[in-house]
DNA sequence: ACACAATGTGTAATATGTACACGAACCTTG
DNA sequence: CAAGGTTCGTGTACATATTACACATTGTGT
């Protein structure tokens, strides 16, 4: 049994990434507060995905739940990306007067751990209308009005995100079980913020022998079908030469 | 001025790689709880260099404060790799005495952020015979007796900077102002575990021209004498396509 | 002057990266 | 059912990078 007894100075911030084919999209919280009395909106902006973390559980556990209560998924990617303990965390008058309303003056400084985690989007679009939480194209994030240093954290997670793709297979958790090299591709380019030639993009991942041909094809598409691939993680583990670079 | 009020379950925990021109070495502390009556030792084994952090600090500064102390030097590389919450890292019944001993009660379970710390040994020899902390060779840590979960950490930081050094010129941090080109392969060779061709590996290094040769030469060796070479930072910023990749 | 020890260099074969254009397959529309 | 629209899937020539491999050079020490 889980005591729900906060640890009031730690607490884990996600940083959640999707894929909708087009672009990159990350997960925010919008954050809202009024006034008691006279129901004033004093604040209206967005936050990552986070809270303390329990007295008894561990930082990975504490991403885990947060992730959990969000998307109802378990089993979700996700990895550190550093910890922040910078005295001016909460700077903004707008959040020192947050802070003071949810954390009851138990800390000064708060040091948070960052979690970087990445979705299938498709397998994950419902239990979010019913929440304050919603889709927010990377792209857009710079123009964002965000609590404390979300936006700093944002951009961190991105960065590292940026360069963990290059070099580990993980670009593969935000696309579904099977899906083409053109989404695939996509998904590269959106990620890096770069094109690709598509037939040295192929090339490529002809390399890849852990990604495979399925016999199955697109249906339905008003265009010839593209042909299905899949990416195997024993394969993976097994042909790795420690040298394959994921930058095209 | 700093207030010296430590946060009681916030610490960090540096890993100090240090290079002698033949193999890789981490800085230890040595541990000794001796009984306050009778003299006898109660614990004795190492520990990474880590403390808690201050009210009034952030992380980096605390992992610079704990450096400086130990080195006498500021300026060093260092970098996060992991934050550590688990429940159970004060588990062994030594480690709970201890931990006793110097929390006094004030927490149950700190989480610590791990540094990664690169240092020139040719700039620091002195200040630690005067103090229980010395130099082991990372090849023997696998036999040592260590302290809480810090075997697990210097694993950790041990792998994290296998990594980057793959993807990031931070190998130089450990090399002198200017080395020689076999200098360079050995704290390659050392810090991947590997062996390279000579005359591939010095291929390898002239793509690089970040890495300059001097003037000058080694001189009072018994043999040719070999070129020195210097690291430019800025060249390697200016220069560098995003493409290269430090594993050879 | 000779032995010793580490430095510094080249070539050929293979693999990888890059730039670039067009027919094929399927759906939609008129 | 023909024509048009859209995305899929493919090959070649050139430049660059990787790999495997052996010996003369330059200094010191005896």
């Amino acid at each position: 049994m889980i005591s729900h007894k906060i640890v009031p100075n730690i607490s884990v911030d996600c940083v959640v990434f999707g894929f909708d084919f087009e672009k990159l999209n990350v997960l925010l919280v919008e954050r809202e507060l009024k006034d008691e009395k006279n129901g004033e909106i004093l604040i209206s902006d967005h936050t990552l995905a986070g809270y303390h973390i329990f007295e008894d559980e561990d930082l990975d556990s504490a991403a885990s739940r947060i992730l959990k209560g969000l998307t109802g998924l378990d089993n979700i990617f996700l990895e550190q990306f550093g910890a922040y303990g910078q005295l001016d965390r909460v700077s903004a008058p707008k959040d020192k007067v947050w802070f003071e309303h949810i954390n009851k003056g138990f800390a000064d400084r708060v040091v948070t751990v960052g979690y970087l985690a990445l979705i299938d989007n498709t397998k994950v679009t419902l239990r979010l209308k019913d929440r304050n939480v919603s889709w927010f194209p990377v792209t857009t994030v710079s123009e964002m009005e965000m609590a404390f240093d979300h936006k700093f954290l944002f951009y961190e997670a991105l960065q590292a995100l940026q360069r963990k793709v290059k070099v580990e297979p993980i670009a593969f958790e935000l696309l579904p079980d099977y899906f083409t090299l053109s989404q695939l591709q996509k998904l590269y380019e959106a990620l890096l913020g770069t094109s690709f030639d598509k037939r040295n993009f192929r090339k490529k991942v002809a390399q890849m022998h852990y990604v495979i041909p399925l016999k199955k094809k697109q249906q339905g598409v008003a265009h010839k079908p593209a042909q299905y691939y899949l990416f195997s993680r024993e394969v993976y583990e097994k042909t790795r030469k420690g040298r394959i670079s994921f930058i095209i």
